[in-house]
DNA sequence: TATTGTTATACTCTATAACTATA
DNA sequence: TATAGTTATAGAGTATAACAATA
């Protein structure tokens, strides 16, 4: 199945290069993929809030799990510890989210986001979803953008399974 | 469509947090699906050849388009000249590709790979292919890996009818 | 005047190591 | 001994600006 085929849409959506061999290879066709939802998020929220996309997704991920701490963000994400603390350090001068010392264990800082910040990761959100569908449209059905969303959680729940991947 | 749903498969893949309100969100699941491809690329071809993922990319794509100019690559890849020119000079100097002057327009390079880069290029992207089909077969049928591709590829051929993007 | 490619430079983001304070 | 978080520092990667050569 899926074998190979030779059709004018094995072509790079700009600069029209031949990618009849990276047409199959997933990490490729992720970071083309990238480049569009990228550039929706810089658009309707990146330039306009001032977020990079890690700050919006730390921002969110405090406001759908308050009291949560900066390890299991760091898992979350993949990324390493004074990575978040840098992050959560712009978030909190902003005052998108607060820290506090955790009372059953006093290592561990417990997050909570701002009311602030809460109305900021709220209409982040309702632009990225709404620019996200408008800028599909064109290419996918509602049904493939459900579609896609979804294969796209199974491919990150194959995380962990893995020796690698953080 | 598509209707808000709060299951126990809204939580991030490691870490345990609650996404719900990220799930629909495509830059997300995109960066989070990221994760385990760029794992099993770091391993399957990161370490043993010392190659980054825009390096393979870019190999690859002069293997596939013999010829080629730095400014095509450029925007295929949605890259900066310098930028390009960098990653030239690393595979050019690891005797993986060379570079010419072209006869039409001497202001342009021809891109060529070598023997040594096109059995490269064609290695990895056998190792990447094997291990993205072993990663994944216990999350997706291969019918589902063959429709990701499909729709990511349809999601990066939104770029170009947009304001940016690259 | 626009385009190709290069150099120089600064900036962003990330990673590692060393440290503290708790557990 | 291991974990949570911070700081300091270095590295990788990217972008911008200025330039040369050509169209």
């Amino acid at each position: 199945m899926a074998s190979k085929r030779l059709s004018r849409s094995d072509t790079t959506p700009a600069g029209r290069l031949d990618e009849a061999r990276l047409h199959d290879v997933l990490g490729y066709q992720m970071a083309q993929a990238t480049i569009v939802s990228n550039a929706v998020f810089a658009e309707q929220v990146g330039r306009p809030f001032d977020l990079r996309p890690v700050e919006y997704t730390v921002l969110t991920l405090i406001v759908e799990n308050p009291g949560g701490s900066q390890a299991r963000l760091a898992r979350a994400l993949a990324v390493t510890a004074p990575n978040i603390t840098m992050w959560i350090d712009r978030l909190e001068s902003r005052g998108l989210v607060r820290r506090e010392q955790s009372a059953r264990d006093r290592r561990s800082q417990v997050l909570h986001a701002t009311q602030e910040g809460i109305a900021l990761a709220r209409a982040a959100t309702q632009r990225i979803l709404d620019a996200e569908r408008q800028a599909l449209a064109a290419h996918l059905s509602a049904a493939e953008h459900a579609i896609l969303l979804e294969l796209l959680h199974k491919v990150a729940c194959a995380r962990g399974e893995r020796s690698g991947g953080g």
